[in-house]
DNA sequence: AGTTTGACCCGGACGC
DNA sequence: TGCGTCCGGGTCAAAC
């Protein structure tokens, strides 16, 4: 699933891929997204050139010349390809945008939960759908972050989710970053300490910051083979790992449910005092 | 106003 | 094999 380290993936494959391109053509194959596609986008972006691409939150960029340019969400299972032809289609392909190199960039969507927007200039990156701090500005941030959760009545997994807080973080990074940070997924936000709060900070950034620096890795040139972009296979410590021993103590993992979201975390390696009290 | 819940988007996987 | 049911994650809106 794309959170923000595999958006982050892909965003510098596009750039290493599309910048200073012309787009020839947009064409939509099928307007049926998360939100339908605004038929204005092909002519808006016709002829336009990709001056930069860049990523807020799980959201990417494409900045043209001119006014109006493109956002877009990958959703569930949205990807996208490099293409010499567009003979070769595939199964769930909804765009396909002609560029000046040569290249085609295919969208495809199996779940079709992705959407793609149009923003036009200004653009107020800071209120972006109200998205909280940038993972690689969390450090520079910790006081009004603290602050901000100490008033929060509500578990840490709930609020890892919310997109206000700190953008870019879903599901499955969320039980890796507390698993990392040893604290118990529904731990409360006013019930934080400043030692905890620390760690989840650090786990946080270095969390995200190893599954990027794997995609660049794994993906070389931010490109395999078939020209597919930014997926890439992380190593999760509890993630799905329902039932199997824990990496540090052997103790098996839990799987919860809340707000029809799975959880997973290890009851021993991540204690709650209060929440084992109401626990059994 | 902050928090919780659930609907929605859809096709693939799974069980019978 | 065919049918029905459930599942997944992110976002938004409605309910509380």
């Amino acid at each position: 699933m794309p959170e923000l380290p595999e958006v982050e993936v892909i965003v510098r494959g596009l750039k290493n891929n599309i910048l200073d391109s012309k787009i020839l053509d947009f064409i939509i194959l099928n307007k049926k997204l998360r939100f339908p596609i605004d038929s204005n986008m092909r002519n808006l972006y016709k002829n336009k050139t990709i001056k930069h691409v860049f990523r807020r939150g799980k959201y990417g960029f494409i900045i043209l010349d001119g006014k109006d340019h493109i956002v877009f969400h990958l959703g569930m299972t949205g990807k996208f390809r490099l293409s010499e032809n567009l003979n070769y289609k595939k199964k769930h392909d909804h765009i396909y945008i002609k560029l000046s190199n040569k290249l085609n960039l295919i969208y495809n969507d199996v779940r079709k939960f992705g959407f793609f927007l149009i923003i036009s200039n200004p653009i107020d990156l800071y209120n972006f759908k109200n998205l909280g701090v940038e993972p690689n500005f969390l450090r520079f941030s910790k006081i009004s972050l603290w602050n901000n959760l100490k008033k929060k009545n509500k578990d840490i997994k709930s609020i890892l989710l919310d997109q206000s807080f700190i953008a870019g973080i879903g599901n499955i990074y969320a039980s890796e970053i507390l698993y990392d940070s040893r604290i118990h997924p529904l731990k409360n936000g006013i019930e934080f300490d400043k030692k905890s709060f620390d760690r989840l900070i650090l786990s946080t950034e270095k969390i995200l910051y190893k599954a990027i620096e794997k995609g660049g890795v794994s993906i070389r040139n931010y490109r395999n083979i078939s020209g597919e972009l930014g997926y890439f296979q992380i190593d999760l410590k509890v993630y799905g790992r329902e039932g199997l021993s824990c990496y540090k103590c052997r103790n098996l993992i839990t799987k919860i449910k809340g707000n029809g979201r799975s959880t997973f975390y290890c009851d021993k390696c991540q204690k709650n005092e209060k929440s084992q009290r109401h626990n059994i």
